[in-house]
DNA sequence: TGACTTATTGCAACTGATTTGCAATAATTC
DNA sequence: GAATTATTGCAAATCAGTTGCAATAAGTCA
């Protein structure tokens, strides 16, 4: 948190209030705007929707969040941990899971199969869950 | 084509016109709704957009056609075709280039790593397409 | 500390994507 | 060809996300 404040400040951006919370709000885990809206409200913390797109627009610029659609409406968005992984997400209940993968085998391949640059990258998996099976 | 119409058949579903044309303008690349609009009234076919999203979901419940999101705030749709292959996505230009990767070395792997069923999954690279580098 | 600069907030209004309700239409069935 | 009912098109509604703007507050510096 202190390092996330120290690359706030030194990008000429400034560590109010509302965004400590939205902060302290976000997990590894995906969340939507709403959800992250009503965990804040929850603890009686109330931030304008607005804001909080705008925070998380700047925290995925910083690269401190990540942004992911699972092919639903909504975008959803997640600390960025150290950790690189992928997502299980089951189609009945919505829950979604962590998986650690290594992709660097798929990452070199399309490097070696065409002239894209690749910045990202997505990996999601749909499925059942232990329990909705 | 003839077997999609076999599907719709046995499903219940009718083969009217308006499936028909929407289904000749689907491609193996993901196409917006609007994209897919435009592309019939270039041939002067004039088709509501709301039938276009209603036989669009048909399509994906039937298994035809396949919904994806590139963290726009629009999905993309594309008749599944013979071959699995994921997407390389230029961030600058919105190119959408297809690859073909073999993945099952992943899939083995979620799949020993998890009590997890999985149905499906998708994997999409982004970056600088070669004009945009 | 207190004044100053300017990033940020909250509200309202807006846009764009997608959905829903419903009467009119047209594909299949017999 | 008549009957049944899935499908269409239109209008209106909803939902996610964005924009404009005046009021507020974070950081800066004397």
């Amino acid at each position: 948190m202190t390092n996330v404040s120290h690359i706030l400040r030194k990008t000429g951006h400034r560590l109010t209030k509302q965004r400590q919370q939205i902060l302290r709000a976000l997990t590894c885990r995906p969340q939507s705007v709403e959800e992250i809206k009503s965990a804040l409200l929850s603890q009686r913390i109330a931030i304008d929707t607005t804001t909080i797109y705008r925070t998380l627009d700047c925290l995925v610029k910083l690269g401190i969040v990540a942004k992911t659609r699972f092919n639903e409406h909504n975008a959803k968005y997640e600390l960025l941990g150290k950790t690189h992984h992928h997502h299980l997400v089951c189609t009945t209940c919505s829950a979604v899971k962590d998986i650690p993968l290594d992709d660097d085998f798929l990452m070199k391949k399309v490097k070696k199969l065409t002239n894209f640059h690749v910045q990202s990258h997505t990996l999601e998996f749909f499925g059942l869950c232990k329990h909705c099976q």
